[in-house]
DNA sequence: ATGGTGGTGCGACCA
């Protein structure tokens, strides 16, 4: 079983670039975020051939989420229960017995600012919602726009990116948290090294240029990671025309034993 | 370099 996540920067702007790397990646289960679309603007008709089960949490011009199965959704839930968090950022369901959690965390916009403040009380109330999840469904797969490079590999240049928002100390401590729950990075799982990145700014030629972070994530539970058979980074449709600034990353689920 | 580009939607916002 193939899953994975992509965050379009507009689902209606980048409608075609879905539909042509849907086709190509042959995903089972696409997350995305940033649709910025309402539930009754969403292509069902254009996506359904594909993925005949669909989970909409819809937003006005910003946020929203979006998971998408070729198999049965069973348990679909929208937002944190106990949180009332009026931004569209959080979608899970459970397919073939593994629980699925579509997450667009926080961007944060710049370290001490209101966001930022937002960004860290939305993670510590995440991190008790997967904790529960997991206490419910060992078997869980916890991926999105995480808006944090894990460690400095993760980024192009340390150096620039020294206690920003993305890198800064407080973010990546909130998602070693989450870490702690029993969850894995599962691209490190397979690549040790610098210089692979999911996102790109839109603005200097940055992509050109290899500016990139690595903050599209796939975790893995304990009980999941003996069937990681593949992860990684799709880049090209980063190349292709008018894209989204980040690119589909995805693991690949080995069949249950 | 405190800029730059892109999406939404038509003026600021958000990233």
């Amino acid at each position: 079983m193939k899953i994975a996540s992509w965050n379009v920067n507009s689902l209606k702007a980048r409608l075609p670039h879905v539909e042509r790397w849907i086709a190509e990646s042959g995903a089972d289960v696409l997350a995305m975020q940033e649709i910025k679309l309402l539930d009754e603007a969403f292509p069902h008709l254009m996506l359904e051939p594909t993925y005949a089960f669909r989970a909409v949490s819809g937003q006005k011009t910003y946020n929203g989420v979006a998971l998408l199965a070729k198999r049965e959704l069973h348990e679909v839930t929208f937002g944190v229960p106990g949180y009332d968090d009026p931004q569209a950022r959080v979608v899970a369901g459970t397919v073939d017995g593994v629980r699925i959690v579509n997450l667009y965390v926080v961007n944060g916009e710049s370290v001490g600012s209101p966001k930022y403040r937002y960004k860290l009380e939305w993670m510590a109330r995440v991190r008790d919602y997967l904790a529960a999840e997991l206490a419910r469904y060992p078997e869980m797969v916890v991926l999105g726009d995480f808006n944090v490079a894990p460690d400095d590999r993760d980024v192009y240049k340390p150096e620039r990116w020294r206690e920003k928002v993305l890198c800064s100390t407080p973010e990546r401590e909130a998602l070693q948290s989450w870490l702690a729950l029993g969850l894995h990075d599962s691209f490190r799982l397979f690549e040790a090294g610098p210089g692979h990145h999911s996102w790109w700014d839109y603005r200097l030629m940055a992509y050109e240029r290899g500016w990139g972070l690595r903050i599209d994530l796939v975790l893995v539970s304990d009980a999941l990671k003996p069937r990681v058979a593949a992860a990684g980074i799709e880049r090209a449709p980063r190349t292709w025309e008018r894209p989204s600034d980040h690119t589909p990353v995805f693991v690949e689920l080995a069949p249950r034993p």
